[in-house]
DNA sequence: TCATGTTAGTACGAATTCGTATTAAGGAGA
DNA sequence: TCTCCTTAATACGAATTCGTACTAACATGA
């Protein structure tokens, strides 16, 4: 790869981190006191799985440790936006999942979210958003792929 | 907004999100232990600087609480990579520098993470990174005025 | 069956993040 | 100059992250 390429790779790198971290912060504005953005996309996740999943699966999804998936489960029960019932497939492990009350708040928060970013001023560039959409996508999923190639 | 352009925000802010994580676990390999992407990026941006900065000025860049810059700061000035000077203009402040160590440090990386993404298999998608670089780009200059605007 | 290796989750501790309160210095007006 | 307000940085402590080591349960195979 040449100069040119590895420069504008490493420039949309940092173009991507910047939003991110302005994402995290629209999100968690409209998150209570010790959620984020984190547990936002965690109780997202388990909203399309009614049957729960195990902590394990959650640390792959979301690329965390294993031990950090497990304070993160932890916060989420205390509020009582989760619960964690046995897995009856295997003694060892868990099922995380997501509690009507966990429902509410992300309902809550996506809909405060929509709000603001609906609201911000200057406008959102929404052309642009949704011109990087399938580039993105195509990006993220060749990533994914060199992950779980070299671990 | 319409309901579909909201969901394609966040859609857009999930992906951007997930490559960001991969981003700063690409660049962080190559960065000694304590060393974030943060205190990577904090170099890049001192390289730039060599009369150095204010750890108010780089807390307001990177947008992260001035104490959490405090401690970024003690970090790469316990590993020599930079020094802190009094500030000749405001006895209250300080400059922070890069020193040739943190120089070093700064290109080893960016060399090594740079080998890292060209060699990934699958192969990165150079062509849709850089169709993405000019529309992200304005998105998150967009993302910097909102910012300004509302604090 | 039982020995052995593997896996799910957690206890623990070091390091990091960041909100609140404090200290020291700058600046503006009487 | 002398208050009084603002600002730069930090001390401190609570919460979070995550690496290492551990326990309990599964799984394999002789």
């Amino acid at each position: 790869m040449d100069d040119v390429s590895i420069h504008n790779v490493f420039r949309f790198f940092t173009e991507v981190g910047i939003i991110a971290q302005f994402s995290a912060r629209l999100i968690e504005k409209n998150l209570p006191e010790r959620i984020t953005h984190l547990h936002f996309g965690l109780l997202g996740h388990m909203s399309r799985r009614p049957d729960g999943e195990t902590p394990q699966q959650l640390a792959y999804t979301f690329q965390v440790p294993k031990t950090s998936m497990t304070h993160m489960i932890r916060v989420l029960e205390a509020e009582g936006y989760i619960e964690i019932v046995p897995n009856p497939e295997d003694a060892r492990s868990k099922l995380a999942k997501i509690t009507p009350k966990g429902g509410e708040l992300l309902m809550q928060a996506y809909a405060k979210s929509a709000q603001d970013a609906a609201t911000m001023d200057p406008p959102l560039l929404v052309a642009q958003i949704e011109q990087c959409l399938e580039p993105l996508a195509q990006i993220r999923a060749q990533l994914d792929a060199a992950r779980d190639k070299s671990g």
